[in-house]
This record gives structure tokens, C-alpha cells and sequence, in this order.
DNA sequence: GATGCAGGTGTACGCCGTACACCTGCATCG
DNA sequence: CGATGCAGGTGTACGGCGTACACCTGCATC
């Protein structure tokens, strides 16, 4: 192999490097493309060339959380608890919908990293800034769940209808025989007259319609003082 | 192999057996052994066999969700929207805490089965029985997200801790130190005092605590005539 | 007895993560 | 200057996975 001929030299790699190239692998492609070969390929280098920069697949995946993690805002200061948790979140929100992969990647972690440990203790901080107490902050951060993350816990990625649009039409037909009530709410004023093969919610309302019911049930919690003995 | 020595011949398989099995061996081993090859060793067979009985693993899994929702309670008759939908969903939940795997499963099918519609079908048919128009409905049924199957998105399933006590000791001060606030929640009054090591939430409760908050907006939103105009 | 077909078999392919031995080129130091 | 060490990249190989495809086998039908 002699003098190694790639015209010029390949910058060395590093974590970081390694890291970045996943994330972009994944945007490009699909989370499914990460795998070290690919992503070995991607970087010009053979796969057990990664085992350097990190111990296995795993780390790797915290890694990549970690780099999406990293882009969400600081939060805001001034503002009132349920103003800037709101806006937190929704910046977590947009971060993740420009990394469509992440939050199933944010899910299939056993183990919170660092970084991820940095952004829920600030979060959590935000409560207690508010007035919030120990419990209840801790139950409030137990009901927000995923969605500290930005995302909600959707039923179904997918419509359960072929993408094919003649095929869907006459699976939709069939279906709102079978399931007169989803049919109806798959109808219903929500979507948008042309969208009803497909997905056609709007996901950023429904999120902060969720989003703002639960602040909402929160701030209410709190100001009527709530202690662990009275529910609700 | 002349005459096949299995003393008493296998039973044939069946498409049931093999949904069966496979959710035996889940709740027995783990997810992750339900593999083809696992699989087809647990029921006798070679792992080619069980193709002519479902498609493929996704239908595989499509098939083992299908065994789980099959055990949801019926919707209870009688009681208002409130009393029978927080049955039926607690219900669900006693059936995904018998199968723990089941959860993630759910998540992971891009698309719903029959028997999966069935559920939401009727689910969405209690609150519309309740007289929630169609458009609450839809938000409704988003903001309840994956706890209609029973299951909060837990922001992760294990702690941060190591399993060994002492290292965990000593890594739990280190955690203090640098994410104060988490640290003040996991000591919290919501955790028996032995238990800060390990997760030592009542799960149960921090279920049933997300739950009524979100049915008691519900019905705030109900009652005051909920229109898509006002939010909230 | 011939025919067909449902159900089980065996082999093989291409993917995956990664253990382990190896090589290579540079920095350090006597 | 040569020797040494080591970080970083290589090559080979193993055991796992899902599954395509050709095959066999035994029973029901006519």
C-alpha cells in the first residue's frame, strides 16, 4: 500500500468528527444507515477504525443524543416558570423535527449521558425557580414525560393506509365501516380537506394543545398548594 | 431422518401457536431473544418453518401487539366517560406491566394492526359517548398519547446509577454535585427513603397522578364548551 | 396409483457488531 | 543517530441476524 494514495491526506479523525458524521449520515439517509460499516465508509476509513474514537454502537448512539441535546436553547431567563418552560420545550421541539431520527434514538437509550442529565436538571431547576415544590415538581416532570423532549409519544408514525392514493381511498372506505369513530376524527375539522389520506394533523398543535393542557393543570396544581395527600 | 424421531409428533403449527410462543418466550427471556432462529428452537422446528406462518418478523411483532391488546378489559357500560375510560386505560396498563417488552413493541410498529384499531376505535368512540365533539376528540386522543396503551414515555427506563450499591453511593454524590436539582427530586418525599439508589418512584402513582390531570383538563375543556377558536 | 399441495427442511447470502492480531508513521529520548 | 513506544488505522474472522430459494415429504383427492 506504500504511500497511501487519497490525494490529500484524510484529516484525522476524532469523536467528534465521528460523532458529526453520524448525525449527518443519519439526516441524509435514515437512522437505519448508521451502522459502523456506513458510517466507516462515509469517513473514508475502515469500520474498526471507529473503535478508536468510541468503545461500540452504543456510545455512539449516546453521542449523537448528546450533539442533538447540545442544540437546544438555555434557558430563558426573566420570564415567568410557564413562559420560558414552554418556550424550552418548543425549542427542544424544533431541534428534534430537524432530526426526525433523534427521538426514537432519545427513547432506545438505556442510560441518560451527561449532557442529557445537564438539560433535565436545568429543566427540573426551572420548576423549582417557580415555586414549584420538590414533589411536585418531581410528579409534574414524571407527566410531561417525552415531552421535555419535544415530542409526543405518537400512537402510529404512520397512517394505517398504503401510500399508494387509490388504493388508500378505497382502505379508507373499508375502514370507516369497521371504525366508524376513527374515520370521523381522521375526518373531522382538524385536518385539512385534502389530507385525509395520510397524516394530515396539524402535529405542532396538537403538541401544544397537550403541551399547554398539562402547564396549565401544573400552574393549577400549584397554586392551590398542592401537597402529596390531596390529589388533584 | 427416516421416520423423525420425535416419541409423540409435534403438533402442527399454526399462525396462533407462533404468536404464543413468541410472546412465551418474551415475557420469559427478553425482547431481544425473539429472534427467528429462537424462536423456530423453542417450538421444535427449523427457523424457515415459521415463514409459512407469518410473513415475516414484523408481522412476527404486528402479531405479538395483537396478543397483548386482545387482553384489554372491554370498555365498561354505565359509568360517565371519565370513570370508564380511567378503567379501560388502567386496565391496559395491568396487561403491558405482565408484559413488559410489550410496550416498546407497540412503539416500534410504523403501522396499526385491526386488532390495534379495534382498540382505539372504541376508545375514541367513550369520549365521543361522553358527547366530546369530534375536534376535542382528535386533540384529546393526541394529548393522551402512548397512555392510552397504559404506558407513560418514561424519560429513561433505568437510573444513571450503577447496579453495584457502592459504586452507586459514590456516583450519586458525584450526581449531586453537578445536577443539584435532579438530585433534590430523586431524594424527594416521593421515593422510600432506601430506595434512592435504584428508581424509587411509585410508578403506579406517578401514572395515575399524569392520567387525572390530563382527564381533569379534559373535562375542564368539555364542560366549558371547547370550541378550536380558544385555546384553553 | 397419480397428482397436487400444505408444511417442514437445508443451504446460502448479505447484513450486522466487534474481538484480535497486525502494521505504520510519528514523537520521544539516550 | 538508532531504538522505543504508542496512537491510530487495517485485515481477517466469528457468531448472530432476517430471509430467498430449491427441495423433500406425507397426506387428501380423484
Amino acid at each position: 500500500m506504500a504511500q497511501k494514495v487519497d490525494g490529500a491526506r484524510r484529516a484525522p479523525l476524532n469523536r467528534d468528527r465521528v460523532l458529526r458524521a453520524a448525525v449527518a449520515l443519519a439526516d441524509d439517509a435514515a437512522i437505519e444507515s448508521v451502522s459502523m460499516r456506513n458510517l466507516a465508509q462515509e469517513l473514508g476509513v475502515v469500520p474498526m477504525a471507529l473503535y478508536r474514537h468510541v468503545a461500540n454502537k452504543e456510545q455512539l448512539l449516546d453521542g449523537m443524543v448528546d450533539v442533538i441535546v447540545g442544540q437546544i436553547d438555555p434557558p430563558a431567563g426573566g420570564a415567568d416558570w410557564k413562559a420560558a418552560i414552554r418556550q424550552r420545550i418548543l425549542s427542544a421541539r424544533r431541534v428534534l423535527l430537524r432530526h426526525p431520527w433523534a427521538s426514537s434514538v432519545i427513547e432506545s437509550r438505556p442510560r441518560p449521558t451527561l449532557v442529557v442529565l445537564d438539560y433535565l436538571n436545568s429543566v427540573v431547576g426551572m420548576f423549582r425557580a417557580g415555586g414549584f415544590s420538590v414533589d411536585l415538581t418531581h410528579h409534574v416532570m414524571h407527566a410531561l414525560g417525552s415531552r421535555v423532549w419535544g415530542f409526543t409519544q405518537e400512537l402510529f408514525p404512520g397512517s394505517p393506509l398504503p401510500a399508494d392514493p387509490e388504493q388508500a381511498a378505497a382502505a379508507f372506505r373499508e375502514l370507516s365501516g369497521r371504525y366508524p369513530h376513527i374515520a370521523e376524527i381522521a375526518t373531522g375539522p382538524a385536518h385539512d380537506e385534502g389530507s385525509v389520506v395520510g397524516q394530515g394533523c396539524d402535529d405542532q398543535f396538537e403538541f401544544e394543545f397537550a403541551l399547554d393542557l398539562l402547564l396549565d393543570g401544573f400552574e393549577r396544581l400549584h397554586q392551590q398548594g398542592w401537597r402529596s395527600a390531596n390529589q388533584s
